[in-house]
DNA sequence: CGCTTTGTTTGCGCTTGCGCAAAGAACTAT
DNA sequence: ATAGTTCTTTGCGCAAGCGCAAACAAAGCG
Protein backbone atom coordinates (compact mmCIF):
# COMPACT_ATOMS: atom_id res chain seq x y z
CA UNK A 1 0.00 0.00 0.00
CA UNK A 2 2.86 2.06 0.29
CA UNK A 3 5.56 3.24 -2.14
CA UNK A 4 7.91 0.59 -0.54
CA UNK A 5 6.31 -1.90 -2.72
CA UNK A 6 7.62 -0.42 -5.46
CA UNK A 7 10.63 1.66 -6.03
CA UNK A 8 11.63 3.75 -9.18
CA UNK A 9 14.38 0.91 -9.71
CA UNK A 10 11.71 -2.17 -9.16
CA UNK A 11 12.09 -4.32 -12.18
CA UNK A 12 14.83 -3.34 -13.90
CA UNK A 13 18.11 -5.64 -14.36
CA UNK A 14 20.89 -5.00 -11.82
CA UNK A 15 23.01 -3.10 -15.05
CA UNK A 16 19.73 -0.68 -16.19
CA UNK A 17 20.12 0.33 -12.28
CA UNK A 18 23.35 0.96 -11.80
CA UNK A 19 22.95 2.87 -15.09
CA UNK A 20 20.16 5.25 -13.80
CA UNK A 21 21.74 5.55 -10.69
CA UNK A 22 25.21 6.98 -12.62
CA UNK A 23 23.40 9.73 -14.67
CA UNK A 24 22.45 11.14 -11.23
CA UNK A 25 24.72 12.81 -8.79
CA UNK A 26 24.67 11.67 -5.28
CA UNK A 27 24.42 13.88 -2.64
CA UNK A 28 24.32 13.53 1.39
CA UNK A 29 22.09 15.59 3.40
CA UNK A 30 22.13 16.71 7.14
CA UNK A 31 19.39 15.40 9.60
CA UNK A 32 17.19 19.29 9.38
CA UNK A 33 18.72 20.29 6.14
CA UNK A 34 16.05 20.84 3.36
CA UNK A 35 16.27 18.65 0.19
CA UNK A 36 14.20 20.50 -1.69
CA UNK A 37 12.84 23.85 -0.87
CA UNK A 38 8.99 25.03 -1.61
CA UNK A 39 8.82 27.96 -4.45
CA UNK A 40 11.97 27.12 -5.76
CA UNK A 41 12.10 26.26 -10.05
CA UNK A 42 11.71 22.02 -9.75
CA UNK A 43 14.76 21.08 -11.88
CA UNK A 44 15.49 18.01 -10.51
CA UNK A 45 14.01 14.75 -9.74
CA UNK A 46 15.15 12.86 -6.52
CA UNK A 47 15.41 9.12 -4.87
CA UNK A 48 15.80 8.97 -1.59
CA UNK A 49 18.62 6.30 -0.96
CA UNK A 50 19.00 6.45 2.56
CA UNK A 51 17.70 8.24 5.71
CA UNK A 52 14.24 9.90 6.35
CA UNK A 53 12.51 12.76 5.35
CA UNK A 54 9.60 15.18 5.90
CA UNK A 55 7.28 16.56 2.74
CA UNK A 56 5.32 18.68 3.61
CA UNK A 57 4.33 22.49 2.59
CA UNK A 58 3.84 25.90 4.55
CA UNK A 59 0.80 28.16 4.33
CA UNK A 60 0.83 31.81 2.85
CA UNK A 61 0.16 32.33 6.84
CA UNK A 62 3.26 29.99 8.28
CA UNK A 63 1.32 27.12 9.39
CA UNK A 64 2.90 23.97 8.47
CA UNK A 65 1.43 20.81 7.01
CA UNK A 66 2.65 17.77 6.97
CA UNK A 67 1.81 15.02 3.80
CA UNK A 68 4.02 12.18 4.65
CA UNK A 69 6.95 11.02 5.77
CA UNK A 70 9.87 9.86 3.07
CA UNK A 71 11.84 6.35 4.06
CA UNK A 72 14.68 5.15 1.46
CA UNK A 73 13.15 3.89 -1.84
CA UNK A 74 11.10 6.37 -1.92
CA UNK A 75 10.81 8.80 -5.05
CA UNK A 76 10.13 12.70 -4.62
CA UNK A 77 10.22 16.04 -6.50
CA UNK A 78 8.55 14.35 -10.13
CA UNK A 79 7.05 17.33 -11.09
CA UNK A 80 10.72 18.65 -12.26
CA UNK A 81 9.90 16.58 -14.93
CA UNK A 82 7.31 19.52 -16.42
CA UNK A 83 9.44 22.42 -17.78
CA UNK A 84 8.88 26.12 -16.03
CA UNK A 85 7.24 24.05 -12.88
CA UNK A 86 7.69 24.81 -9.11
CA UNK A 87 8.23 22.69 -6.15
CA UNK A 88 5.18 22.99 -4.09
CA UNK A 89 6.67 21.44 -1.22
CA UNK A 90 9.76 21.29 0.67
CA UNK A 91 11.21 17.67 1.67
CA UNK A 92 13.33 18.59 4.87
CA UNK A 93 15.78 15.42 6.29
CA UNK A 94 14.72 14.51 9.82
CA UNK A 95 17.65 12.04 9.66
CA UNK A 96 20.73 12.12 7.71
CA UNK A 97 20.20 11.58 4.07
CA UNK A 98 21.61 10.18 1.04
CA UNK A 99 19.83 11.08 -2.34
CA UNK A 100 20.34 11.03 -5.83
CA UNK A 101 19.11 13.20 -7.70
CA UNK A 102 18.52 13.48 -12.05
CA UNK A 103 17.71 16.67 -14.08
CA UNK A 104 14.99 17.05 -16.38
CA UNK A 105 17.05 16.86 -19.56
CA UNK A 106 18.81 13.49 -17.57
CA UNK A 107 15.81 12.00 -16.68
CA UNK A 108 13.87 12.66 -19.71
CA UNK A 109 16.93 10.50 -21.77
CA UNK A 110 16.32 7.85 -18.96
CA UNK A 111 12.41 7.49 -19.84
CA UNK A 112 13.23 7.45 -23.21
CA UNK A 113 15.70 4.47 -22.50
CA UNK A 114 13.66 2.36 -20.25
CA UNK A 115 9.96 2.29 -20.66
CA UNK A 116 10.18 0.44 -17.49
CA UNK A 117 11.63 3.33 -15.68
CA UNK A 118 8.27 5.32 -16.78
CA UNK A 119 5.89 2.92 -16.07
CA UNK A 120 7.61 3.21 -12.62
CA UNK A 121 7.37 6.78 -12.24
CA UNK A 122 3.71 6.59 -13.65
CA UNK A 123 3.09 4.04 -11.45
CA UNK A 124 4.19 5.83 -8.15
CA UNK A 125 2.71 8.57 -9.25
CA UNK A 126 -0.63 7.09 -9.37
CA UNK A 127 -0.17 5.84 -5.90
CA UNK A 128 0.56 9.16 -4.51
CA UNK A 129 -2.66 10.34 -6.04
CA UNK A 130 -4.66 7.24 -4.37
CA UNK A 131 -2.80 8.23 -0.91
CA UNK A 132 -3.73 11.95 -0.98
CA UNK A 133 -7.31 10.80 -1.55
CA UNK A 134 -6.90 8.61 1.04
CA UNK A 135 -5.80 11.59 3.53
CA UNK A 136 -8.53 14.24 2.25
CA UNK A 137 -11.44 11.95 2.91
CA UNK A 138 -9.63 11.37 6.66
CA UNK A 139 -9.98 15.47 7.09
CA UNK A 140 -13.16 15.87 5.07
CA UNK A 141 -14.80 12.86 7.44
CA UNK A 142 -12.75 11.69 10.65
CA UNK A 143 -12.63 13.10 13.91
CA UNK A 144 -8.92 14.20 15.08
CA UNK A 145 -8.71 11.39 17.37
CA UNK A 146 -8.91 8.60 14.39
CA UNK A 147 -7.01 10.82 11.98
CA UNK A 148 -4.22 10.33 14.98
CA UNK A 149 -5.08 6.63 14.86
CA UNK A 150 -4.33 5.89 11.40
CA UNK A 151 -1.09 8.36 11.03
CA UNK A 152 0.41 6.32 14.15
CA UNK A 153 -0.34 2.99 12.43
CA UNK A 154 0.86 3.91 9.32
CA UNK A 155 4.10 5.15 10.58
CA UNK A 156 4.26 1.94 12.79
CA UNK A 157 4.38 0.37 9.30
CA UNK A 158 6.72 2.77 7.35
CA UNK A 159 8.79 3.35 9.90
CA UNK A 160 8.39 0.89 12.96
CA UNK A 161 10.78 -0.49 15.12
CA UNK A 162 9.45 -3.87 17.00
CA UNK A 163 10.96 -3.92 20.51
CA UNK A 164 10.49 -5.52 23.12
CA UNK A 165 7.05 -4.27 24.35
CA UNK A 166 5.65 -2.84 20.95
CA UNK A 167 6.10 -1.05 18.12
CA UNK A 168 8.47 1.93 18.23
CA UNK A 169 7.88 4.96 16.08
CA UNK A 170 11.80 4.74 15.01
CA UNK A 171 12.43 8.81 14.43
CA UNK A 172 11.96 11.60 16.43
CA UNK A 173 8.03 12.77 16.33
CA UNK A 174 6.77 15.71 18.50
CA UNK A 175 3.15 16.14 19.11
CA UNK A 176 3.79 19.27 16.94
CA UNK A 177 5.35 17.42 14.21
CA UNK A 178 1.91 14.49 14.00
CA UNK A 179 -0.61 17.71 14.41
CA UNK A 180 1.26 18.87 11.25
CA UNK A 181 0.44 15.54 9.77
CA UNK A 182 -3.00 14.67 10.81
CA UNK A 183 -4.98 18.53 9.89
CA UNK A 184 -5.23 18.96 14.19
CA UNK A 185 -3.03 20.86 17.10
CA UNK A 186 -0.29 20.06 19.12
CA UNK A 187 -3.00 20.42 22.30
CA UNK A 188 -5.33 17.75 20.45
CA UNK A 189 -2.37 15.34 19.84
CA UNK A 190 -1.08 16.21 23.68
CA UNK A 191 -4.70 15.37 24.90
CA UNK A 192 -5.30 12.29 23.04
CA UNK A 193 -1.77 10.51 23.43
CA UNK A 194 -2.50 11.02 27.10
CA UNK A 195 -5.90 9.32 27.18
CA UNK A 196 -3.74 6.80 25.14
CA UNK A 197 -1.33 6.24 27.58
CA UNK A 198 -4.03 5.93 30.55
CA UNK A 199 -5.25 2.71 28.62
CA UNK A 200 -2.26 1.53 28.38
CA UNK A 201 -2.24 1.80 24.67
CA UNK A 202 0.46 3.25 24.18
CA UNK A 203 3.68 4.76 26.12
CA UNK A 204 5.09 7.99 24.54
CA UNK A 205 7.74 10.91 25.63
CA UNK A 206 9.45 13.90 24.25
CA UNK A 207 9.48 13.40 20.86
CA UNK A 208 9.17 9.21 20.75
CA UNK A 209 6.08 7.32 20.60
CA UNK A 210 5.77 3.76 21.38
CA UNK A 211 2.74 1.16 20.40
CA UNK A 212 2.11 -1.00 22.79
CA UNK A 213 -1.33 -2.47 22.02
CA UNK A 214 -0.48 -1.76 18.10
CA UNK A 215 -4.23 -3.69 17.36
CA UNK A 216 -6.27 -1.09 19.61
CA UNK A 217 -5.12 1.79 17.20
CA UNK A 218 -6.29 -0.50 14.31
CA UNK A 219 -9.75 -0.41 15.64
CA UNK A 220 -9.64 3.01 16.67
CA UNK A 221 -8.49 3.96 13.06
CA UNK A 222 -11.68 1.69 11.60
CA UNK A 223 -13.81 3.24 14.76
CA UNK A 224 -14.97 -0.37 15.64
CA UNK A 225 -12.66 0.15 18.67
CA UNK A 226 -13.80 -1.13 22.40
CA UNK A 227 -16.03 1.95 23.60
CA UNK A 228 -15.01 4.41 25.83
CA UNK A 229 -17.54 3.99 28.25
CA UNK A 230 -18.96 0.91 29.88
CA UNK B 1 -3.75 26.41 -13.02
CA UNK B 2 -6.49 23.35 -13.83
CA UNK B 3 -5.81 20.50 -16.22
CA UNK B 4 -7.40 22.51 -18.77
CA UNK B 5 -4.42 23.94 -20.23
CA UNK B 6 -2.76 20.68 -20.57
CA UNK B 7 -4.54 18.15 -22.32
CA UNK B 8 -3.88 14.31 -22.76
CA UNK B 9 -3.68 15.29 -26.81
CA UNK B 10 -1.17 18.68 -26.07
CA UNK B 11 1.41 18.73 -28.54
CA UNK B 12 0.26 15.73 -30.64
CA UNK B 13 -0.05 16.50 -34.08
CA UNK B 14 -3.49 16.60 -35.48
CA UNK B 15 -2.19 13.06 -37.28
CA UNK B 16 -1.02 11.66 -34.20
CA UNK B 17 -3.93 12.66 -32.23
CA UNK B 18 -6.07 10.86 -34.85
CA UNK B 19 -4.10 7.77 -34.23
CA UNK B 20 -4.55 8.05 -30.27
CA UNK B 21 -8.12 8.56 -30.56
CA UNK B 22 -8.76 6.07 -32.95
CA UNK B 23 -7.39 3.22 -31.16
CA UNK B 24 -9.37 4.08 -27.97
CA UNK B 25 -13.54 3.24 -28.06
CA UNK B 26 -15.76 6.17 -27.55
CA UNK B 27 -19.26 5.57 -25.09
CA UNK B 28 -21.81 7.62 -24.79
CA UNK B 29 -22.91 8.10 -21.28
CA UNK B 30 -26.13 9.38 -19.81
CA UNK B 31 -26.29 12.22 -16.97
CA UNK B 32 -26.87 10.22 -13.53
CA UNK B 33 -24.53 7.52 -14.79
CA UNK B 34 -21.34 6.04 -13.43
CA UNK B 35 -18.72 6.12 -16.01
CA UNK B 36 -15.99 4.15 -13.49
CA UNK B 37 -17.53 2.62 -10.43
CA UNK B 38 -15.24 2.58 -7.26
CA UNK B 39 -13.72 -1.08 -6.36
CA UNK B 40 -14.11 -2.07 -9.54
CA UNK B 41 -10.64 -3.65 -11.64
CA UNK B 42 -8.95 -0.97 -12.94
CA UNK B 43 -9.26 -1.72 -16.80
CA UNK B 44 -9.03 1.75 -18.75
CA UNK B 45 -7.86 4.67 -19.02
CA UNK B 46 -10.52 7.36 -20.07
CA UNK B 47 -10.08 10.93 -21.90
CA UNK B 48 -13.78 13.24 -21.44
CA UNK B 49 -14.26 14.37 -24.70
CA UNK B 50 -17.67 15.99 -23.77
CA UNK B 51 -19.77 16.80 -21.14
CA UNK B 52 -19.24 17.16 -17.35
CA UNK B 53 -18.25 14.46 -14.39
CA UNK B 54 -17.85 14.25 -10.46
CA UNK B 55 -15.08 12.54 -9.22
CA UNK B 56 -15.74 11.59 -5.69
CA UNK B 57 -15.64 8.71 -3.43
CA UNK B 58 -17.76 7.20 -0.84
CA UNK B 59 -16.55 6.47 2.83
CA UNK B 60 -17.01 3.30 4.54
CA UNK B 61 -20.25 4.33 6.10
CA UNK B 62 -21.68 5.71 3.06
CA UNK B 63 -20.54 9.56 3.41
CA UNK B 64 -19.81 10.96 0.36
CA UNK B 65 -16.23 13.12 -0.35
CA UNK B 66 -16.26 14.74 -4.09
CA UNK B 67 -12.22 15.56 -5.42
CA UNK B 68 -13.60 17.66 -8.22
CA UNK B 69 -15.57 17.93 -11.15
CA UNK B 70 -14.15 17.26 -14.56
CA UNK B 71 -15.05 18.64 -17.47
CA UNK B 72 -14.16 18.16 -21.45
CA UNK B 73 -10.67 17.71 -22.20
CA UNK B 74 -9.71 15.96 -18.48
CA UNK B 75 -8.20 12.33 -18.17
CA UNK B 76 -8.77 10.44 -15.39
CA UNK B 77 -8.49 6.75 -14.68
CA UNK B 78 -4.84 6.94 -15.37
CA UNK B 79 -4.64 4.04 -12.14
CA UNK B 80 -5.65 1.49 -15.12
CA UNK B 81 -1.83 1.57 -16.19
CA UNK B 82 -0.90 -0.44 -13.37
CA UNK B 83 -1.71 -4.05 -13.72
CA UNK B 84 -4.13 -5.32 -10.96
CA UNK B 85 -5.38 -1.54 -9.68
CA UNK B 86 -8.65 -1.13 -8.45
CA UNK B 87 -10.44 2.18 -8.94
CA UNK B 88 -10.14 4.23 -6.46
CA UNK B 89 -12.92 6.57 -7.26
CA UNK B 90 -16.09 6.73 -8.79
CA UNK B 91 -16.64 8.89 -11.91
CA UNK B 92 -20.44 9.81 -12.09
CA UNK B 93 -21.81 11.86 -15.08
CA UNK B 94 -23.27 15.14 -13.95
CA UNK B 95 -24.68 15.92 -17.69
CA UNK B 96 -24.42 13.73 -20.51
CA UNK B 97 -20.86 12.61 -21.45
CA UNK B 98 -18.92 11.29 -24.26
CA UNK B 99 -15.81 9.42 -23.11
CA UNK B 100 -12.86 7.97 -24.96
CA UNK B 101 -11.48 4.55 -23.38
CA UNK B 102 -8.50 2.99 -23.84
CA UNK B 103 -7.37 -0.85 -22.17
CA UNK B 104 -4.01 -1.16 -20.70
CA UNK B 105 -2.23 -2.95 -23.28
CA UNK B 106 -3.66 -0.26 -25.99
CA UNK B 107 -2.48 2.64 -23.67
CA UNK B 108 0.95 1.27 -22.92
CA UNK B 109 1.79 0.55 -26.68
CA UNK B 110 0.80 4.22 -27.52
CA UNK B 111 2.98 5.28 -24.30
CA UNK B 112 6.01 3.85 -26.35
CA UNK B 113 4.94 4.94 -29.92
CA UNK B 114 4.96 7.91 -28.34
CA UNK B 115 6.91 9.96 -26.22
CA UNK B 116 4.96 13.39 -25.72
CA UNK B 117 2.00 11.16 -24.85
CA UNK B 118 3.81 9.82 -21.72
CA UNK B 119 5.01 13.78 -20.92
CA UNK B 120 1.40 14.62 -20.81
CA UNK B 121 0.26 11.90 -18.56
CA UNK B 122 3.21 12.37 -16.50
CA UNK B 123 2.04 16.08 -16.22
CA UNK B 124 -1.27 15.59 -15.69
CA UNK B 125 -0.19 13.08 -12.74
CA UNK B 126 1.87 15.53 -11.15
CA UNK B 127 -0.93 18.55 -11.79
CA UNK B 128 -3.44 16.10 -9.54
CA UNK B 129 -0.93 15.45 -6.93
CA UNK B 130 -0.56 19.18 -6.66
CA UNK B 131 -4.07 20.08 -6.40
CA UNK B 132 -4.65 17.41 -3.82
CA UNK B 133 -1.98 18.73 -1.85
CA UNK B 134 -3.66 21.98 -1.62
CA UNK B 135 -7.56 20.50 -0.69
CA UNK B 136 -5.29 18.61 1.96
CA UNK B 137 -3.73 21.69 3.03
CA UNK B 138 -7.27 23.88 2.81
CA UNK B 139 -8.97 20.95 4.72
CA UNK B 140 -6.48 21.04 7.63
CA UNK B 141 -5.89 24.40 7.82
CA UNK B 142 -9.16 26.60 6.78
CA UNK B 143 -12.82 27.02 8.39
CA UNK B 144 -15.27 26.00 6.37
CA UNK B 145 -16.58 29.62 4.50
CA UNK B 146 -13.23 29.51 3.27
CA UNK B 147 -12.96 26.35 1.83
CA UNK B 148 -16.42 27.39 0.20
CA UNK B 149 -15.22 30.63 -1.07
CA UNK B 150 -12.35 28.62 -3.05
CA UNK B 151 -14.62 26.08 -4.12
CA UNK B 152 -16.78 28.62 -5.49
CA UNK B 153 -14.05 30.57 -7.28
CA UNK B 154 -12.44 27.26 -8.75
CA UNK B 155 -15.99 26.37 -10.08
CA UNK B 156 -16.65 29.22 -11.76
CA UNK B 157 -12.71 29.23 -13.30
CA UNK B 158 -13.76 26.23 -14.68
CA UNK B 159 -17.17 25.73 -15.92
CA UNK B 160 -18.25 29.20 -15.34
CA UNK B 161 -20.90 30.80 -17.85
CA UNK B 162 -20.62 34.76 -17.96
CA UNK B 163 -23.97 35.90 -17.81
CA UNK B 164 -25.44 39.86 -17.43
CA UNK B 165 -25.45 40.01 -13.85
CA UNK B 166 -22.46 37.63 -12.83
CA UNK B 167 -21.02 34.37 -13.31
CA UNK B 168 -23.38 31.59 -13.47
CA UNK B 169 -22.43 28.03 -12.22
CA UNK B 170 -23.40 26.18 -15.50
CA UNK B 171 -24.15 22.96 -14.07
CA UNK B 172 -26.67 21.97 -11.50
CA UNK B 173 -25.11 21.57 -7.83
CA UNK B 174 -27.08 21.27 -4.62
CA UNK B 175 -26.10 22.21 -1.47
CA UNK B 176 -25.14 18.34 -0.61
CA UNK B 177 -22.68 18.58 -3.60
CA UNK B 178 -20.90 21.62 -2.50
CA UNK B 179 -20.17 20.18 1.11
CA UNK B 180 -19.28 17.35 -0.32
CA UNK B 181 -16.83 19.01 -1.72
CA UNK B 182 -15.70 21.33 0.63
CA UNK B 183 -15.56 18.76 3.56
CA UNK B 184 -18.37 20.02 5.57
CA UNK B 185 -22.38 19.52 5.90
CA UNK B 186 -25.17 20.75 3.62
CA UNK B 187 -26.17 23.02 6.74
CA UNK B 188 -23.17 24.51 6.42
CA UNK B 189 -23.26 25.37 3.07
CA UNK B 190 -26.83 26.88 3.49
CA UNK B 191 -26.37 29.20 6.24
CA UNK B 192 -23.07 30.34 4.45
CA UNK B 193 -24.89 30.77 1.07
CA UNK B 194 -27.78 32.83 2.86
CA UNK B 195 -25.29 34.73 4.16
CA UNK B 196 -23.46 35.74 1.46
CA UNK B 197 -27.05 36.30 -0.59
CA UNK B 198 -28.03 39.42 2.10
CA UNK B 199 -24.82 40.46 1.38
CA UNK B 200 -25.07 40.45 -2.55
CA UNK B 201 -22.68 38.74 -3.32
CA UNK B 202 -23.91 35.28 -4.69
CA UNK B 203 -27.71 34.64 -5.76
CA UNK B 204 -28.94 31.16 -5.32
CA UNK B 205 -31.79 28.65 -5.73
CA UNK B 206 -32.12 25.61 -6.36
CA UNK B 207 -28.96 23.74 -7.64
CA UNK B 208 -28.29 26.66 -9.01
CA UNK B 209 -25.74 29.73 -7.98
CA UNK B 210 -24.32 33.03 -9.61
CA UNK B 211 -21.70 34.85 -8.12
CA UNK B 212 -22.63 38.50 -8.55
CA UNK B 213 -19.34 39.58 -6.86
CA UNK B 214 -17.01 37.14 -7.88
CA UNK B 215 -13.89 39.71 -6.72
CA UNK B 216 -15.84 39.51 -2.43
CA UNK B 217 -15.50 35.47 -2.88
CA UNK B 218 -11.89 35.88 -3.95
CA UNK B 219 -11.32 38.02 -0.89
CA UNK B 220 -13.22 35.63 1.20
CA UNK B 221 -11.20 32.99 -0.07
CA UNK B 222 -8.07 34.45 0.40
CA UNK B 223 -8.59 35.96 3.94
CA UNK B 224 -8.63 39.63 3.16
CA UNK B 225 -12.16 39.79 3.11
CA UNK B 226 -13.61 42.72 4.07
CA UNK B 227 -14.48 41.83 7.77
CA UNK B 228 -18.26 40.92 8.73
CA UNK B 229 -18.31 43.09 11.36
CA UNK B 230 -17.81 46.45 11.64
C1' DC C 1 -53.91 20.18 -10.86
C1' DG C 2 -53.08 18.27 -6.54
C1' DC C 3 -49.63 14.87 -4.80
C1' DT C 4 -45.03 13.34 -4.22
C1' DT C 5 -40.34 13.93 -4.34
C1' DT C 6 -36.42 16.44 -3.82
C1' DG C 7 -33.94 20.31 -2.35
C1' DT C 8 -33.48 24.43 0.91
C1' DT C 9 -33.75 27.24 5.10
C1' DT C 10 -33.25 28.13 9.88
C1' DG C 11 -33.94 27.60 15.04
C1' DC C 12 -31.80 25.22 18.70
C1' DG C 13 -28.83 22.59 21.52
C1' DC C 14 -24.68 20.27 21.78
C1' DT C 15 -20.06 18.30 20.74
C1' DT C 16 -15.52 18.79 19.12
C1' DG C 17 -11.60 20.69 19.29
C1' DC C 18 -9.13 25.15 19.39
C1' DG C 19 -5.90 28.06 21.76
C1' DC C 20 -4.24 30.73 25.70
C1' DA C 21 -1.69 30.35 29.81
C1' DA C 22 1.02 28.46 33.09
C1' DA C 23 3.47 24.78 35.03
C1' DG C 24 6.34 20.95 34.50
C1' DA C 25 9.81 17.79 32.18
C1' DA C 26 13.66 16.76 29.33
C1' DC C 27 17.47 17.90 26.78
C1' DT C 28 21.65 21.31 25.61
C1' DA C 29 25.27 24.16 26.53
C1' DT C 30 28.47 26.73 29.31
C1' DA D 1 25.56 22.10 38.46
C1' DT D 2 22.98 26.15 36.27
C1' DA D 3 20.69 28.50 33.06
C1' DG D 4 18.37 28.37 28.87
C1' DT D 5 15.84 26.16 25.41
C1' DT D 6 12.52 23.17 23.71
C1' DC D 7 8.83 20.02 24.28
C1' DT D 8 4.78 18.39 26.86
C1' DT D 9 0.71 18.50 29.82
C1' DT D 10 -3.62 20.16 31.35
C1' DG D 11 -7.21 23.56 33.14
C1' DC D 12 -10.39 26.60 31.31
C1' DG D 13 -13.30 29.22 28.36
C1' DC D 14 -14.94 29.70 23.88
C1' DA D 15 -16.16 29.44 18.84
C1' DA D 16 -17.14 26.68 14.84
C1' DG D 17 -19.89 23.94 12.91
C1' DC D 18 -22.66 19.57 13.33
C1' DG D 19 -27.12 17.54 12.98
C1' DC D 20 -31.98 17.05 14.28
C1' DA D 21 -36.41 18.79 13.34
C1' DA D 22 -39.77 21.18 11.16
C1' DA D 23 -41.36 24.28 7.80
C1' DC D 24 -41.01 25.88 3.29
C1' DA D 25 -40.09 25.96 -1.90
C1' DA D 26 -39.63 24.15 -6.28
C1' DA D 27 -39.75 20.68 -9.63
C1' DG D 28 -41.75 16.28 -11.45
C1' DC D 29 -45.71 13.22 -12.19
C1' DG D 30 -49.84 11.07 -12.83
Amino acid sequence: MDTHELSLFSGLTPSEEADVRKHGWRRAVERGAFIVHQGDPATSIFYLDEGRAKLSQVTPDGQEVAFRYLGAGDTFGAIAITPGAIYPVSVEAVEDCQVLAWDRDTIQKLLAKNARLGLNLTTILTTMVRQLQDQVRELATERAERRIARALTRLARQMGRRVENGILIDMPLSRQDLAELTGTTLYTVSRVLSQWEQQGIVESGRERILLRIPHRLVLIADDLGPPNKE
